[in-house]
DNA sequence: AATGAATGAGCCTTCATTCAT
DNA sequence: AATGAATGAAGGCTCATTCAT
């Protein structure tokens, strides 16, 4: 048993291994400047091993997306679910929230990938769609219908208003990712995320 | 002297053919996979010709950025130079002005372009990032500047609240150009900009 | 005009080469074992050149295949139209036709190729079947027909023995086309072709 | 000991498990199109299992050929020396059983894969050409020169005839194995026999 | 200057073969 | 002995680039 589960984490961590190379070169290059063969030695398996956990490249291409998509928006749907009282707090704390996350973690690579490759892959791009900017707007718009019905906030086209939210975000996401105009504007993360908080909530404030 | 200056006419709309369909096609697909062939037959030329014009596909990219890339900034620029008295009126001027823009030309491909293959061509992006967003981002620092100074708005961090300004622009220019994904969060330009500007703005105001 | 007979002679050759090349090599390893570097080589031709002429591995076989199947069957179908008479020296005339046709050019090679490849290549044995094949069964039929209404030979069944006039000649072009078979058992094609004659129109006879 | 046999048995059975796999496929689709991976899962063992039987791809198909190649001509030989008398009826017989032989069981196929791949396997073809083509050919030549010899047959070339006997088995068997071009042109097995005894028989006779 | 046929380097993909388990 | 994951050489195909016309 001890060998199965040890054979099992193999193969969980080499498809895991690929999977993350994939993602590194294809964030880095786009898709049809990532070779293969560098995603196969980064991952430390040799070309043809990819085949065996992938059909092909588009696949591949398609699996590394999906795979780290199942990201953290359930969590900051649910903090909303529960959520009682003024949203004012809460929509505060998500701010710092999706902050950290597009500061730290990589994920924040994907809205350029996606934009990037959208026309040549548009059943990516929809699936992005659906299942990431769609459920994004979602929450942002149910804050903001929660704070005008509280009288928190003043009355503005609450759809509209999400996608303002979100784009401090995006700006943050893909300048992140791209050092030399990210170095070349001098943005700092932390910096920009407290100015939209700081310009978005008071615009909205009744 | 007739035909002199029909062949130099010809020369200059041939190269301008070559550049334009360049654009649209990298626009549409990418650097990598944009097609010479394909290139070649919408400016109506042989693929051969194209080597007449441009070194190879790199300096064609190039100079399809470079050449597009002299944009109406100064004439914004010179409206703040000359800009007495309130900076508001100003300001909500230059959201409508810069949101038609986007919505109507295609100047707002560029940012896809530039993010999507700045590693790539980092010259390329350090060149966009100096002559285009950072005289974007100068003017609309230079603005709340102006503003806190006048009283007008609250003391922000004028460089990091600039940025933020930005990003709804950022975020209409991106999606715009990407049919799949416009479309499927249902993004109308004139309501986008109208919501920007209403937030932002009262984000300011003292 | 001169240039423009010269170009069209040259692209023609070179199609002709390839073709060429193809039907040697194909003829000789089978599908799969032929390499399109060596029939570009043998064509004295860049391995992409093929593509200009021809979609892909598989185009080129069928045409290589096609294109040589223009082959003499009109004529000697046009031999039996105009004939008079008696049939048995007509088919006399066409035994030897036949035989010397298998013997010395490399039409032969077909029958070899289309059977190896016909469950890859269903289409192409259909193709195969109809236009040659059921086209010279259909002469010996008639010349068998005939010769029973004239009274020269035996009531057979026609279509039956029609095959059976045609085996010698299918085991002719497949051996002929493999040496070590051919020399292994020592086989003459014209000796072969006269005891085929002999035997089978002895065989026929009223 | 018991378990001593059933391994040996067992041991026995999977080698015939993959050379009858084998044997399937390499006649369904020749040599270079059959890939050992379906072998093995046709045979029920893993690809790794095949070579603990079989050096490689190139032996497996040689012992799958050699194996099923030691086929009945001895009893067919055997009677040819026991026969006394005219030859004739041996000569039908023959035709029957021979014909009943390449309808029924699969050994038609040889030829088929043989001729196939006879430039790429010269050694093999030589050793079906020396154990089964000119045994075959021996034994119709010797047949016709006893007809000679009995008054029963015209003075022919026995050896040259020999293979005109033999040629419609040849076709029968190619063309049995062959869906496309057996249905394409409609022959039948026993009438296809019955017409090459008539006429061959008939073609001899003095 | 313009053409487009020709080139060949480069990359995706397959599959015979190996080897750790 | 048996497995099947892993390997990597080999080959089909694309497309940026060249060059004879």
């Amino acid at each position: 048993m001890t060998t199965i589960l040890k054979q099992e984490k193999d193969l969980i961590s080499r498809q895991s291994a690929i999977l993350e190379a994939g993602f590194e070169l294809f964030a880095e290059n786009g898709f049809a400047a990532t070779r293969l063969e560098d995603v196969a030695a980064r991952a430390g398996v040799a070309k043809g091993t990819l085949y065996l956990y992938f059909d092909n490249k588009e696949e591949l291409f398609k699996r590394v997306v999906e795979n780290t998509l199942i990201l953290n928006i359930a969590p900051i749907e649910a903090k909303l679910e529960q959520h009682q009282g003024p949203v004012l707090p809460l929509l505060e704390d998500v701010f710092g929230h999706i902050g950290e996350m597009l500061s730290k973690s990589r994920i924040g690579t994907f809205p350029k990938i996606i934009l990037a490759e959208a026309n040549n892959f548009p059943e990516l791009a929809k699936y992005y769609c659906d299942n990431v900017i769609l459920r994004i707007q979602g929450f942002f718009t149910k804050i903001i219908e929660k704070g005008i019905a509280t009288g928190e906030f003043r009355k503005v086209d609450p759809e509209a208003s999400a996608r303002i939210l979100m784009a401090p975000f995006l700006m943050l996401a893909l300048i992140n990712q791209t050092p030399v105009i990210r170095d070349g504007i001098g943005l700092d993360p932390k910096a920009h995320i407290k100015a939209a908080r700081d310009i978005l909530i008071s615009g909205l404030k009744a």
